[in-house]
DNA sequence: GGACTATCTTAACGATGTTAAGATTCGAGA
DNA sequence: TCTCGAATCTTAACATCGTTAAGATAGTCC
């Protein structure tokens, strides 16, 4: 695949810095990760690299993790703390409109997805998910259960079509996460990298969408 | 991660069939990989397992692949193939309603990504789908372009609304794209094995969606 | 200050992708 | 049919990777 790429018969071996002891190794080596995850791609992090980014031995990054996938996953939940970020600043910034709410969850979604496509596809690594900080996964769940929450309500109110709640739920996400997919893997039209056209694309998808959602005795629009 | 789990110090090594040359060591190649593929999963495959499947030396495959990406590619495509059969299948099946024959095609692909999920994560391997061989890109094309020649046409005969019609499209294939992953990385209710249940969100998810496609002016159901 | 323990390094193992060099076989031209 | 170049395959090696065992170093607690 890449290994040896033309380079044969060097060891860069950068020196090492501060003392035998580094005092915050774990936080360096997740930070290192961090740094090296757009750089390489998720499925290329690879431990040594992360070690020797660190400024630290190879086999330094087994006293704060089990193996790399230990480390990997670590570095997935800082993935998913900043997504949720993203999506909590969307909502907050939605208001109570409700319809403008769950368009703008969508887009943020897709925002991410777009604008740091690796960290986005570092949660989605084979076995990753599972492993994720518990704290994060609460979280999450925090965030779905309220936004869930007001989506009832608001289906209640007549502000969407009574169509069976999960379902929609469920569309909805595999909408925004399909298309978050299709436009990193290069699958749409757009360039994987132009964010405001990306933007575009999330804005008039989730709007057909949405536009399915509206209760049926109501004008198409507001 | 993985590569020496417990097991140290063997070396099966199988014995060599067939003599010096295989005559048709390419084909043996794909077909070993294509078996390996659902065991070991896309990202996990190995050039050097695939060469012992196939009863060979560990070199002997870059007399017919530039790299491991290359034959990673052509196995890729000939999953492409069969996506493509299952989807050529579900339209020929479904007939020229097209709205039955545009939720048909959807569910197909989900069906085809919960049945073989190694099979559909191999075409998104990073930098596999543009080397993937022409002619499967160009029969997937023609598919594609036949089934929107038919959509737009129904959508001119009022069979959906008047939505823009990229987006839609757009939307319909990241609402198919989306749910196959979420069911494959386990993010339902359902096991990602339970090909059923997919089943049954696949056509409720669509349902959903095709509620929107409906014109206005119609009765919600046919 | 001395022992204990956490932390880090060095060195090694098996695995992988890849290449170079040599062995074997095929096939076309004499 | 013989021969010889080209195609095909093997062996051996290299660099890299994840991982572990054993030893060096440095904080911490009595």
């Amino acid at each position: 695949m890449s290994p040896p790429p033309i380079r044969r018969r060097v060891r860069p071996k950068p020196p090492r810095k501060r003392g035998y002891h580094h005092r915050d190794l774990r936080q360096a080596l997740l930070t290192a990760a961090l740094q090296a995850l757009p750089e390489v791609g998720p499925e290329r992090l690879s431990l040594r690299d992360i070690a020797r980014r660190a400024g630290v031995s190879e086999a330094a990054p087994y006293h704060h993790f089990a193996d790399k996938e230990a480390l990997v996953a670590a570095v997935a939940g800082e993935c998913a703390q900043r997504l949720l970020a993203a999506l909590e600043d969307a909502v907050t910034e939605a208001g109570d409109d409700q319809r403008r709410r769950f368009q703008l969850t969508g887009i943020a979604y897709i925002r991410f997805a777009v604008a740091h496509p690796a960290h986005f596809r570092a949660m989605e690594l084979p076995g990753i998910a599972d492993q994720m900080p518990r704290d994060v996964r609460r979280r999450f769940d925090a965030f779905y259960a309220e936004e869930e929450r007001r989506l009832r309500a608001a289906q209640a109110e007549g502000v969407f079509a009574p169509l069976p709640f999960d379902r929609m739920i469920l569309a909805a996400t595999a909408l925004v996460h399909g298309l978050a997919h299709l436009v990193i893997n290069g699958a749409t039209e757009a360039k994987p990298t132009d964010v405001d056209h990306a933007l575009r694309l999330a804005r008039d998808v989730t709007a057909v969408f949405g536009a399915g959602l509206l209760p049926r005795s109501r004008s198409p629009r507001r």
